[in-house]
DNA sequence: AAAGGAAGCTTAAACGATTAAGCTGACAAG
DNA sequence: CTTGTCAGCTTAATCGTTTAAGCTTCCTTT
């Protein structure tokens, strides 16, 4: 095996040629640059026997494109994530891009250092998932002209593209839906997060009893640090159902904190939705699985990874910059988790 | 902003040398190359003033090393595979590599397709968890003298370096644990396929019965296709169920099949383990989840990963080749969809 | 004083591709 | 016969690094 990658020089010797003209002709720009009839159809042969495969390097170089997207997500292990990377992948191969993924673990040095380590790898673009305390890394995107398109979650205060779910209508959406179905007392567990997606997820939850005339109490939402998910939903769970009146029912911000929860529930012998009516964010096939199956929002994960790619490829190659900024509608999917309450009104 | 990145040519003019000097002391060569003092001190501190960050593209160019691990894996959106990638990517990093994880669906063609587009992208080896009918694939990075590690699957018949989980000691585990807890008619559902990881955990299963001198029935082991594993599932375990005497456990093949498995037993609201012990291969919060905690077998994830890299990274380093094949025993996470029959004997 | 050696640089080729600019020869038009 | 045009090529610079080889000085040694 004559292992040597066989290069338009290659090519162009045996042909009997520049290598200018063999790149002419295999880059379709034979009739641009007035390239004979018959030495092109000789060098398309002699670079298909040769299994002649350009080198994605030296194109690079010349051309500063590496045709490659940088993703930038919270953590690949989170079933979340891993399928908006999966539909990302696709798209972009789709596209003609290779994706790099690195997570952040929500935390702004790790995803400042992967933003450097792939702006050093000279990736066209990212696409991000933001941590909370990232904005000055937006910042530096936007002054150094690196395009990138912000998914899941965005900085309202900065002006940037994004793709993102209606955060504050899914949550909102979720507390009707308890209240329609008889639960009165509602808890929130959620991250103690400035992230603005997280604030919207909060304040629908609020404002779903406000516009219903109910009272909510302060108590109900509970805000712990990503730090310490475990233990902090487990108190937050004590907390709430060791109350004078126990909460009736509780929305989860996210998957991890679902994940958690619900095991706690199971180990407190708790019946759901008897004694815990229940809804989360986050789909999963998890949630299918729990003793009883659970109701949750599920976000249009395709359709933001694609989008996202979409966006982010026409701003690469047509280089327009009109901002977009797409928000998109999570829907309910409503299981038995948070079934009608046997005597409920409304 | 100026934006043009800061080059080694940039670097030069500004302190009046040739660009070869800044390169020689840029990578700690001044003692070879016999740089000044304090000329080198002046190189540093410029390259320091003008933030420089060497062009990885040209680098690679030069040196044919990208620095660059490929991943192909089945689906980077099953938790499986999910946390492999969190693994090799973070032991990457740590070794200064960066990787790209491409999903090959349990495609052979496609993964073909993956490497082709890998190879291309000059990546340095690979790390592959390989699909059904992908022999030659294997049998051409061999050739081509490509290094690459074979994770968590490999083909005893083709000599390479591969880091697996015993397949065969953990499902014979598996069987005996559930003939030691009073279980007799144990069921397996697994995959229809040929793969070695597979046949292992089917001969683990087989050999648990022979070895404790029991015997098995032939219906007791189903097998299905990848593509139709919903339905798949389903038909399996309503002949299972149905028979004259239905099977009073089921070990599942993999997480995927679980999942179905799992969820379809909650539809026939079967108790577990009262009605049906179980057991799966592969780890994840789920199993933790469900109406009764399920006793599975994890593997090494973490382990398999960072040898995976670790091997692959001393390839490429020292270049030697003494193949490395390693295998890792998969522990019984003792659960209570397992648990001891009450009136169990042995 | 001449030769040898080393310290401290520079030169230039190479990696593989792209592309503006220039060169050559044939043919047509005047 | 001269000039112009154009088809069909080649040349050479360029992207940013690396690195073998060469070139000056200057100092040491005999």
């Amino acid at each position: 095996m004559s292992t040597k990658k066989t290069s338009l020089k290659d090519i162009a010797q045996k042909a009997g040629v520049s290598t200018a003209l063999v790149s002419y002709v295999l880059n379709g720009k034979e009739k641009e640059s007035r390239v004979g009839q018959e030495i092109a159809i000789k060098i398309r042969q002699i670079a298909a026997e040769l299994n002649y495969q350009p080198n994605h390097l030296a194109k690079s170089l010349r051309s500063g494109k590496t045709h490659t997207i940088g993703l930038i997500i919270a953590d690949i292990s989170n079933p979340f994530f891993a399928n908006i990377a999966r539909v990302v992948e696709d798209e972009a191969k789709h596209n003609g891009y290779t994706v790099i993924i690195g997570s952040s673990d929500e935390n702004a040095d790790k995803s400042r250092d992967l933003l450097d380590v792939l702006i050093n790898r000279q990736v066209d673009g990212f696409i991000i998932v933001s941590s909370e305390h990232s904005e000055l890394q937006i910042h530096y995107l936007k002054d150094k002209n690196i395009p990138f398109v912000l998914l899941d979650r965005y900085f309202p205060e900065i002006q940037t593209d994004f793709v993102s779910t209606d955060h504050y209508q899914a949550s909102y959406e979720a507390g009707v839906h308890l209240i329609k179905n008889g639960y009165r007392r509602i808890g929130m567990i959620a991250y103690d997060s400035q992230m603005f997606h997280m604030q919207e997820r909060i304040r629908g939850y609020l404002d779903s009893f406000e516009n219903n005339k109910l009272e909510s109490k302060k108590s109900w939402l509970k805000q712990i640090r990503i730090t310490n998910i475990e233990n902090g939903v487990k108190e937050a769970i004590d907390e709430l159902m060791n109350a004078n009146e126990p909460v009736d029912s509780l929305l989860f911000a996210t998957y991890s904190l679902a994940i958690n929860g619900l095991k706690y529930i199971n180990e407190l012998k708790l019946r759901v939705p008897a004694d815990l009516g229940i809804v989360s964010f986050g789909q999963a096939e998890v949630f299918e699985l729990y003793q009883c199956p659970i109701t949750y929002l599920k976000q249009p994960i395709v359709l933001l990874g694609k989008t996202a790619v979409e966006l982010l490829v026409k701003k690469l190659k047509d280089n327009v910059n009109e901002p977009a900024q797409i928000l998109m509608k999570a829907e309910l999917i409503e299981r038995a988790s948070s079934e009608s309450k046997p005597n409920s009104s409304i």
